[in-house]
DNA sequence: GCGACAG
DNA sequence: ATCTTGTCGC
C-alpha cells in the first residue's frame, strides 16, 4: 500500500476530517468531467456562507500547489503550512506531498487536480486549523465550487480563497489605489467575491467565501493576516515553501 | 460559432 | 502553473 495511486492513499488515509461521515469518492477523484461537474454541484449545495468560526482563529493554515519540478512534467506538490496568532512569522508545522495528478488543469475543474495532494498535506499536520486560506477562487465560480469551497466542505473546515486572477465575474465600480480599497467582483447580477488591495501598487486579490465564512468576514481576516506582502502569511508562506521545495527536490534529484 | 479561462 | 534579466515605480 506504500505505493497505491498517490491521490488514492491520500484521499482515503489523510482525511483530517471530523468524525461522522466521509466524502463520496467523486468528490475528490471522479472518473470523468461529467461526474466531476456534479461533484461540484453537490458540493456547492453544502456550502455555508454564513460565518461558523472563532472570531480570531487561533490556528490558521495556507494550503498551496506547485509543479513538483521542471522536466517532471505532470507531478504536483502539495504544500500545507500551518500558523498560530501568536506567531504568525514562525510555522508551527509544515506538510508537503508529491505526487501525479488524476485530473490536467481544467479551468473550473482545478480541485479535482490538487485537492487529492492538498488533503494529505494537510492531514501531516500535528492539528486541524480553524481556517484554512485557498490559493484559488471558493464560491467565484461558475458552479459555486471554485477549489476553496471544494476544499472547505471536504475536510468541513472554514476556508477563503484567495485568487490571484479572475475565472468568472467583472470588477464592478473603481478599486482604489490605497491598501484596504474594495469592490465587489459582480457576475450574472451577484456580487461573487470582494476585490481587495491588499497593498498599495500591487495587482488587487480576489477574495470570495470558501465555507463557514462569510464574504464580509473573509475580507477582513485575509486583510488581519497580512503581512506587507501582497498575499496574507499563510498562503505566501505555503507558496514560497512549495517552491524552496521544489527546487531543493531539483537539486537533489540532479535536474539541473 | 467565437472568446474566456483560478493554478 | 512555468519559462526568465533587467527595469520601472512606490
Amino acid at each position: 500500500m506504500r505505493n497505491a495511486a498517490p491521490g488514492q492513499l491520500a484521499a482515503d488515509r489523510a482525511l483530517p476530517r471530523s468524525p461522522g461521515m466521509t466524502p463520496p469518492v467523486d468528490w475528490i477523484r471522479p472518473a470523468n468531467l461529467e461526474a466531476a461537474r456534479a461533484a461540484q454541484h453537490e458540493i456547492a449545495a453544502r456550502v455555508e456562507t454564513e460565518d461558523r468560526l472563532p472570531a480570531s482563529p487561533a490556528l490558521v493554515a495556507g494550503v498551496d500547489c506547485a509543479g513538483a519540478a521542471r522536466g517532471a512534467p505532470d507531478r504536483v506538490r502539495a504544500m500545507a503550512v500551518l500558523l498560530s496568532a501568536q506567531a504568525r512569522s514562525r510555522p508551527l508545522a509544515t506538510g508537503l506531498v508529491e505526487g501525479a495528478p488524476a485530473f490536467p488543469y481544467i479551468p473550473g475543474f482545478l480541485g479535482f487536480r490538487e485537492i487529492p495532494f492538498v488533503l494529505e498535506a494537510v492531514g501531516k499536520l500535528p492539528q486541524r486549523p480553524d481556517l484554512v486560506l485557498v490559493d484559488g477562487h471558493g464560491v467565484s465560480h461558475p458552479r459555486g465550487c471554485g477549489i476553496a469551497t471544494h476544499l472547505g466542505v471536504v475536510l468541513d473546515l472554514p476556508t477563503i480563497g484567495v485568487a490571484k486572477s479572475v475565472l468568472v465575474g467583472r470588477l464592478e465600480g473603481e478599486l482604489g489605489l490605497e491598501a484596504g480599497s474594495t469592490a465587489p467582483l459582480v457576475w450574472k447580477g451577484r456580487q461573487i467575491a470582494t476585490v481587495l488591495r491588499s497593498k498599495r501598487g500591487v495587482q488587487p486579490l480576489f477574495v470570495s467565501t470558501g465555507h463557514r465564512v462569510s464574504a464580509e468576514t473573509a475580507v477582513r481576516l485575509v486583510m488581519e493576516w497580512l503581512a506587507g506582502y501582497r498575499l496574507p502569511e499563510p498562503t505566501r508562506l505555503a507558496d514560497r515553501l512549495a517552491g524552496e521545495a521544489r527546487r531543493a527536490a531539483e537539486a537533489g534529484e540532479g535536474l539541473l
